[in-house]
DNA sequence: GGTATGACAATGA
DNA sequence: GTCATTGCCATAC
């Protein structure tokens, strides 16, 4: 249903329908939007995205479960932000990242 | 309008 | 299991 909004709106809706404490992927949210291959467009959107506070970006990472765009939050402050919500982070890697990775292909 | 780039993903060796 | 290469879509120049 997201067809009649761009890739970017889109994408910022998905990114901020991500529940507190949980984490996707950019393939995730790239094929609930029907661009399988285009993961990297998701984060291009992010990047898009940055300039607005209401996209919790941070929730996003990699498949691999690795803050891939930790560099353009500043630091660690996209660590620290996964950490205040409960999720354990670990050399930029999200620790049980499945345990907390949420697909909105299923949940929406 | 064509080329180059991008916070990825999947496949092959 | 890890490393390297290719493919995907959209945006920017």
């Amino acid at each position: 249903m997201a067809t009649h909004l761009n890739s970017f709106d889109a994408i910022y809706q998905v990114v901020q329908l991500i529940p507190q404490g949980k984490v996707t992927s950019y393939g995730a949210i790239a094929a609930y939007l029907g661009m399988k291959g285009g993961a990297r467009m998701v984060g291009w959107a992010m990047n898009a995205s940055h300039t607005l506070e209401n996209v919790p970006a941070h929730r996003v990472v990699n498949r691999n479960g690795i803050l891939t765009g930790k560099n353009f939050f500043g630091g660690n402050r996209m660590q620290e932000l996964l950490e205040e919500e409960g999720i354990q982070v670990k050399e930029d890697k999200i620790v049980g990242f499945q345990q907390h990775f949420w697909d909105p292909s299923i949940e929406l």
